[in-house]
RNA sequence: GGCCCCGUCGUCUAGCGGCCCAGGACGCUGCCCUCUCAAGGCAGUAACGCCGGUUCAAAUCCGGUCGGGGCUACCA
C-alpha cells in the first residue's frame, strides 16, 4: 500500500487534517508499505513557507512519521507540486494530442452565461462544452493569435463513474452531471485535479484517503487516471469533523489549529488517541492506546462514514489520563519549559520546592500549562491572597484560632515531612474540636492564597518551616487587624 | 435548485437478522472516599429520526420520508 497525505498549505494544520493524516499513518503501518507526504501548492497566491512549516511540526508532533516526501525526499522527488508544473503542462498536452482533452475559449463572461442559463432551464449547471468538438486548425490558430485558452478534459458522454469507496462502499456519478473540467489554465498552470491526479499517478499512489469534502471531485480525479491509462486507485473518503454546534468544523468554534492545542497544553499523544477514536473504535476493552497499538488493530473498512463532533471534553479527559500516566520525572521535564517561561530562570529554591510539589501537581493536571499558575504560590515568596478565598474561609469564627494555634505549633515543630506536619495540625484539629474542612481550609489559604491547592500537608513541606511560618503569620496579622475582614492586600 | 454522502444515548462509538426491552467511553446527576481541588470507587441518567416493506424474527436488509453534511470556481 502505498498512501499520501497532500495538504495544500493554504492555513495552518488543523484538526481535521491532522486526522486525515493520522488516518493514511494507521492504515499504511498496519498493512505494511509507504507513508508519503505531499505538497500540494498549486496555488501560489494563498500558499505559504509559514504554513508549509507549520504542517511539517504537527505531523513530527504528533509522531507520524513519513516514509517519503518533502524534507524526506524519495524516489519520486520533488514532492512539492509548484516543482512539478511542467510534468502537468506536458500531460495536458498530451490529453490534448491524443484527443482525451481539447482547448476551450470561453471567456468569464461566456462561462457567467451558461451557469445562470442552466440554472434557469433547471439542468445541472456548468460548462456546457461548446468548444469539445472545435476544429483543432481552428484552435491551433486562435491560440497562435495570442488568445487565452484553457485545456479540458473530455469527459465520456454518456457515461458514468462508478467506483468502491473503502468506507462507503459503492458511488456512483453520473457524467451528465460532471462537466467538462478544466485541467490546464489558461495561464498555464495546473487546477487541483490535474496535479493531484498526476501525482497520484506518478508516485504509484495506491490508496487515496481524504476528507468527504472531496468525494464529489472523485470521478474527475478517476476520469484523469483512466484518460493517462493508469492502474486504478482505490479511494476512502473520511467524514468531516464537525463542530459543537454540528456545523463542519471551522474558526467559528474557536482557533482549531493542531499549534493552538498544542499550545494549550495537550499532549501528542493524547491528541492521536482521541483523534483515532473520531470515527474508529479501538474495541470495547479501551479507550486509551498507544499508536503503535492502534496500528497493530486499525482496518479502514472498519471506519465509520458518517461525521464525528469534536468533544473538548473527551479531548481533555484523556489528556488527565495522559498525564497522570507520566512518570514524575517526565512530568517534570515537560512542564520545566512552561514554568520557566512564566516564572524566568529559576533558582535553587525554586527547584527543590517543585521537585517534592510535582507529583502532587501532577495527578490534578488536565493541562500542561495549567501547571504554572497551580504552583504559583511556591515560585514567589510575595504571595497574593484570592479575595473570593479570604472571604470566603476567613471571616469563619474558628479561622482565627485555627490560624493561631496552627502557627503555634508548625513553629515548634521539629521535623519538616508532610507526615510530621499533617500529626501536628491534626493534634490541633483536636485540641480545638474542628473538623479538617474548617480547620485547615483558613491554614491553606494562609499558605497558598487560595482554597484550592495541592495537597496541603506536601505543600508546606514544600514550602519549608520558615516561610510557612511568615506566611501564617502573615495571615493571622491581618486577621487580628482588620478584624477578619481582608485589608487591600 | 442539482448531484453525492450520512442518520444508535447530549457527544464518540459497539452492534454487521435472533445472544439487544441495545454494550462501552466522555459528559451529567447522586453517593462513598476526603485537608481544598482533582483522582478513584459505586449507582443512576440517556439512543436505534419517522413511515412502510421483506422475514417466523430487524438497530441490523429494501423503499420512501424527514433531518444533517459536502460539492456545485481558470480554490484546494
Amino acid at each position: 500500500m502505498r498512501a499520501r497525505f497532500a495538504p495544500s498549505p493554504t492555513g495552518y494544520l488543523h484538526v481535521g487534517g491532522a486526522r486525515t493524516a493520522l488516518y493514511n499513518y494507521l492504515a499504511v503501518r498496519a498493512t505494511g508499505g509507504e507513508f508519503i507526504l505531499r505538497s500540494d501548492d498549486t496555488d501560489t497566491e494563498r500558499s505559504s513557507g509559514e504554513f508549509q512549516n507549520d504542517i511539517l511540526d504537527g505531523m513530527r508532533w504528533l509522531g507520524l512519521e513519513w516514509d517519503e516526501g518533502i524534507e524526506k525526499g524519495g524516489p519520486h522527488s520533488p514532492y512539492r507540486q509548484s516543482e512539478r508544473l511542467a510534468r502537468y503542462q506536458e500531460v495536458a498536452r498530451s490529453l490534448l494530442d491524443l484527443g482525451k482533452a481539447y482547448l476551450c475559449f470561453a471567456t468569464a463572461a461566456e462561462l457567467d452565461e451558461m451557469r445562470d442559463v442552466a440554472k434557469a432551464e433547471g439542468r445541472p449547471p456548468g460548462y456546457d462544452g461548446r468548444y469539445r468538438d472545435y476544429d483543432s486548425e481552428q484552435a491551433r490558430k486562435r491560440l497562435d493569435g495570442g488568445e487565452d485558452a484553457v485545456i479540458r478534459l473530455k469527459v465520456p458522454r454518456p457515461g458514468e463513474t462508478v467506483f468502491e469507496d473503502l468506507v462507503r462502499g459503492e458511488v456512483r456519478f453520473n457524467h451528465d452531471h460532471v462537466e467538462d473540467f478544466i485541467i490546464l489554465r489558461s495561464n498555464q498552470t495546473p487546477t487541483y485535479h490535474l496535479a493531484s491526479s498526476v501525482d497520484d499517478v506518478d508516485f504509484g499512489i495506491t490508496h487515496v484517503i481524504r476528507g468527504e469534502d472531496l468525494l464529489s471531485s472523485t470521478p474527475k480525479h478517476i476520469l484523469i487516471g483512466e484518460a493517462l491509462e493508469a492502474a486504478p486507485i482505490a479511494y476512502a473518503h473520511l467524514s468531516l469533523l464537525m463542530g459543537p454546534d454540528g456545523k463542519k468544523l471551522s474558526k467559528r468554534h474557536g482557533d482549531t489549529s493542531l499549534r493552538a492545542y498544542r499550545e494549550a497544553g495537550y499532549l501528542s499523544e493524547a491528541m492521536t488517541n482521541y483523534l483515532a477514536l473520531l470515527g474508529w473504535s479501538f474495541g470495547e476493552d479501551s479507550d486509551i492506546f498507544t499508536l503503535e497499538e492502534a496500528v497493530a488493530r486499525f482496518s479502514l473498512d472498519a471506519v465509520q462514514p458518517n461525521a464525528a463532533i469534536f468533544d473538548n471534553d473527551k479531548l481533555e479527559w484523556m489528556n488527565g489520563v495522559y498525564i497522570r500516566a507520566m512518570s514524575d520525572d517526565e512530568f517534570a521535564d515537560r512542564v520545566a519549559p512552561l514554568i520557566t517561561a512564566e516564572y524566568g530562570e529559576l533558582n535553587e529554591l525554586q527547584h527543590v520546592r517543585l521537585r517534592m510539589i510535582l507529583p502532587h501537581v501532577k495527578e490534578r493536571a488536565k493541562l500542561l500549562n495549567e501547571v504554572p499558575g497551580q504552583v504559583g504560590f511556591l515560585m514567589t515568596d510575595d504571595i497574593d491572597y484570592d479575595r473570593g478565598s479570604w472571604d470566603k474561609v476567613m471571616t469563619a469564627p474558628e479561622a482565627k484560632m485555627a490560624v493561631e494555634d496552627g502557627l503555634e505549633r508548625l513553629s515548634n515543630l521539629d521535623r519538616w515531612d508532610a507526615e510530621s506536619i499533617e500529626g501536628e495540625l491534626r493534634a490541633m484539629l483536636e485540641h480545638l474540636q474542628l473538623n479538617g474542612r474548617k480547620g485547615l481550609q483558613p491554614i491553606r489559604v494562609a499558605i497558598s492564597g487560595s482554597t484550592i491547592s495541592p495537597p496541603l500537608f506536601e505543600s508546606m513541606e514544600a514550602l519549608g518551616q520558615a516561610e510557612t511560618v511568615v506566611r501564617t503569620s502573615r495571615a493571622l496579622d491581618l486577621l487580628l487587624e482588620s478584624g477578619a475582614n481582608l485589608g487591600d492586600s
